[in-house]
DNA sequence: CCCCCCCC
């Protein structure tokens, strides 16, 4: 008994549209085009062969898992097999049951030929001794041949006119406006010239200006969604205007022309190797009748989970958002610019807490009074107090999200999860008070982790002081409350400062020291400002400057005291160019009286945990 | 053609 849908590949190649056809998969290859993963299928129903299969990205899961092997037998739930370009062909499977593992099958059924879509179905390559092969249902014959997947060109050409749209479910069976075909999402390269896709925005951002040597203007971005794949579009400028407004988040749009150009990964984290910029043909429309088109799927990673991910890791989480901090205000180092946070505390089913940052609007706007399930797609991991999450301006955040994992976690919550021990991944204080243990490192660590050399990081070491410089350890600052920028003295009773640009009859006395430190591994200048040097010497940096010209003697011996001891510092190192140079900068953060109970007890927690003992 | 994604 054939266990396959014998002749179906021909039916499909032809515009039909059987239902959840039972074929074989002889052999799977990876496409070698960037980044994302693809893979392209050699199928076959024991009568034809198409090489010209290809997996939607959501199913990858399935080969790495290995439940896709070769030879497998597996019903097509879903597919669609549209034309491309230049009447090139590619049958997109987008959801499949393996109903026999490749084991069980153990060989290949049949002796499929592949078939050519440039030849009716009368022409295809037959075996001599045999009649052609029926022109309809009746799935008889086994025409013979070998083949493969590099054997073929991978594409089909068109049968003939009246055969440009091949029926599919959902989305793909409809029609643009003008009547044309729908093409997949997962479907479309830069190679195209014109195409339509009917996609979700599942994500908006806001309008953002640029300027730069290459010119200014303003842009938004989408993402968009399909059953065949996902892929980010920008519009800029005239595009920008136009389209804006009406591209608003959920709604289903008819999209006509748009540049392809490759993805930068670096800045996406779609599964798409291309993204699309909107141009002058660039066509949107609304499409009302839009069932067919998926909302945006999450892929959760739950929060036992997080900790063994890499720092800036880009995942989707979902929490009920046990705690909300007020919003509160923080100047961006690089530009001055003050930006508005908020942290959450976010818990799941695990029993794990883990600290989301919401910023901008988002911040402001949140109102955690009602404990709501929080959900993000796309939040960025990083291992500050251990592991936290922060929401960027590409994340998706939504707050009671109708689905699944959404009621099952506020069930979970309500009933007895509320009152559960848990354990705050975020909850690393490094020694300050309470909480687990911190983030310490040796120096000779720190620099192995090169820590510091792309962007900043925080550590905690325990060390001594070596020595203190006392020179040109206070500054005349500029008086305004914000601006601690050094002043000129104008020699005139006035004080200029570049920063704000103008001249003050008055300065403050700012701190800024220069100490030595070092761990049994290595040593390091590291640098004090305002509060975390005053808390070092005793003195404020008005009582240490009067002390200076009047007191010169105790002002030296202000410096004793610190000297020689050790402290837990927490550290902010990273490097900046000075002439082409790439220096050092550390700047300490916190530097607390190392308690030695305290060390120890580290101490001991580490030696153990090299001894396989924790 | 953007591409910053922050702070402790």
């Amino acid at each position: 008994m054939n266990q396959l849908s014998s002749g179906v590949i021909a039916d499909i190649i032809e515009g039909g549209h059987p239902d959840n056809p039972l074929v074989q998969i002889l052999s799977m290859k990876r496409i070698p085009s960037g980044s994302q993963e693809r893979w392209r299928l050699l199928v076959s129903d024991s009568q034809w062969s198409c090489s010209f299969a290809m997996l939607a990205t959501q199913l990858n899961n399935k080969v790495s898992s290995g439940e896709i092997t070769n030879n497998c037998i597996v019903r097509l739930d879903r597919y669609v097999c549209n034309m491309i370009q230049d009447n090139k062909k590619v049958l997109i499977i987008l959801d499949l049951t393996v109903t026999k593992s490749g084991e069980e099958v153990g060989g290949k059924i049949g002796e499929p030929v592949l078939y050519d879509a440039n030849k009716s179905r009368a022409e295809q390559q037959q075996p001599v001794s045999k009649p052609p092969p029926p022109q309809n249902q009746t799935y008889a014959n086994k025409p013979i041949n070998n083949n493969n997947m590099a054997g073929s060109g991978g594409t089909l050409h068109q049968n003939g006119p009246g055969q440009r749209n091949f029926p599919a479910t959902g989305a793909s069976q409809a029609r643009t406006p003008s009547g044309g075909n729908v093409h997949p999402i997962a479907s479309l390269t830069p190679y195209q010239n014109r195409w339509t896709i009917c996609a979700r925005v599942t994500n908006k951002s806001n309008i953002r200006t640029w300027s730069n040597s290459r010119g200014e203007g303003k842009l938004f971005s989408v993402d968009l969604l399909d059953e065949s794949g996902e892929i980010r579009a920008t519009a800029f400028n005239e595009q920008c205007d136009k389209f804006y407004d009406m591209m608003e988040v959920n709604k289903v749009f008819f999209i006509t022309s748009a540049t392809l150009k490759t993805a930068n990964k670096q800045y996406s984290n779609l599964n798409n190797d291309y993204e699309m910029s909107f141009n002058r043909t660039t066509e949107v429309t609304s499409c009302r009748e839009s069932t067919a088109i998926p909302t945006m799927q999450f892929s959760f990673v739950s929060f036992d989970q997080l900790e063994t991910l890499d720092k800036d890791s880009i995942v989707d989480v979902i929490g009920v958002c046990k705690e909300a901090m007020d919003m509160s205000s923080v100047t961006q180092r690089s530009t001055g610019k003050e930006l508005k946070k908020r942290d959450l505390q976010l818990l799941d089913s695990t029993n794990r807490e883990v600290r989301l940052t919401l910023w901008g609007s988002q911040a402001e706007t949140f109102d955690g009074s009602t404990q709501p399930i929080v959900a993000v797609k796309g939040a960025k991991v990083s291992d500050f107090n251990g592991c936290s999450l922060s929401t960027l301006s590409s994340s998706c955040f939504q707050m009671n999200p109708d689905i699944r994992e959404a009621h099952m976690l506020k069930g979970w919550f309500d009933n007895g999860g509320n009152t559960a021990d848990t354990i705050n991944l975020s909850g690393q204080k490094g020694g300050m008070g309470g909480g687990g243990p911190g983030n310490f490192k040796m120096f000779a660590e720190a620099q192995m982790e090169k820590l510091g050399t792309t962007k900043p990081d925080y550590y905690w070491v325990t060390a001594g002081i070596l020595l203190i410089k006392k020179e040109n350890c206070l500054y005349p600052a500029c008086p305004q409350k914000e601006c601690n920028k050094k002043v000129v003295d104008m020699n005139n009773g006035l004080y200029r400062c570049e920063k704000c640009n103008r001249e003050y009859d008055s300065f403050k006395w700012r701190l800024m020291i220069q100490t030595c430190i070092a761990d049994y591994t290595d040593s390091q200048w590291v640098t004090l400002f305002q509060d975390t040097g005053e808390a070092l010497i005793g003195k404020s940096a008005e009582e240490l400057a009067s002390l200076r010209d009047t007191n010169p003697d105790s002002f030296q011996s202000v410096f004793d005291a610190p000297a020689l001891q050790f402290y837990d510092f927490k550290l902010r190192c990273n490097t900046e160019m000075y002439n082409d140079r790439q220096s050092w900068k550390n700047t300490v953060v916190a530097a607390n009286p190392t308690n030695p109970k305290e060390q120890n007890r580290r101490l001991i927690t580490e030696i153990k945990q090299m001894a396989g003992q924790s």
